[in-house]
DNA sequence: CTGAATTTGACAATCATTGTCGTTTAGGCG
DNA sequence: CGCCTAAACGACAATGATTGTCAAATTCAG
């Protein structure tokens, strides 16, 4: 199973399935947490796999267009990634540790394009993300 | 009134008022969408005011720590700044020209509050953006 | 008015990200 | 198999927002 997300992932961002896109994926699959282009890049240096920083980057640009991927940008503007599920859902980040929950929330999700459409807004989406420390934190925070 | 906001705000972010800080929550107040630091540098150039860019960026992150100002980062990394009334709240915003649209949702909110805590998270926060083109922009997008 | 502490601002430095462009590679075809 | 060409790569430069530095200017209490 783990090589079929790997091909299907690689198969919709590109024609062509290459070293160093499966290495990206492989990368995302060993984690679940979220991690930059430079943090992923890093951990494959340490493996001993070289792949550039602009394929990096490029290769987890291509997979958060193609939907395949999550993207959040920190509140330091830099963008982290994780794989996720197929469906649209939100994030519960501890801001210490980066443990992710994935939350659903239907009633969120038709009241945000409510909202929208009440206005007159079209073509919507949303972004949210709640913040907080984990249990573990919470309790390492002396 | 506005003279009141104008004090209290710089009040908050420091011991001293200075003409540069003046400058910049008067810009803040003449503006009702989200600009970034040099987009008021630039606006506050083009009125003859000289105020150092570093200065607007010190200045407009001191306000966002004060809660004076609210703060999003917007896709590309950039930051936006923008005076927020005093109670919390969210934003519709349009993708293309930038119209803001301040929402409430205690329901929201509520629901925000009882993930995080239901996961064991403390010291929680959120960020609810909801994108979209507001009727202006949908009429242009021919 | 005066002096110390705050604030400023010109400039350099940082750092994530993007662009460039010559080289390499995947993979269809003969 | 080899060949060929478009796709992909990657080293490096460039960009652009933001942050750091530090001497000079300013604020404001006394």
């Amino acid at each position: 199973m783990t090589k079929s997300i790997s091909s299907k992932s690689i198969a919709s961002i590109g024609q062509r399935s290459t070293r160093q896109r499966t290495a990206v994926v492989d990368s995302l699959q060993r984690n679940e947490d979220f991690r930059s282009s430079q943090e992923i890049h890093d951990q494959l240096r340490h493996e001993g796999i070289s792949v550039g920083l602009s394929t990096v980057y490029r290769t987890l640009q291509a997979l958060a267009e193609s939907g395949e991927v999550d993207v959040i940008v920190r509140d330091d503007g830099e963008s982290v990634y994780r794989l996720c599920s197929e469906h649209h859902h939100h994030h519960l980040v501890c801001r210490r540790c980066r443990t992710t929950v994935e939350l659903e929330a239907p009633s969120v999700e038709a009241w945000a394009h409510q909202v929208a459409a009440d206005h007159g807004f079209t073509d919507t989406s949303h972004t949210i993300e709640i913040w907080g420390l984990c249990p573990a934190c919470t309790a390492v925070e002396s």
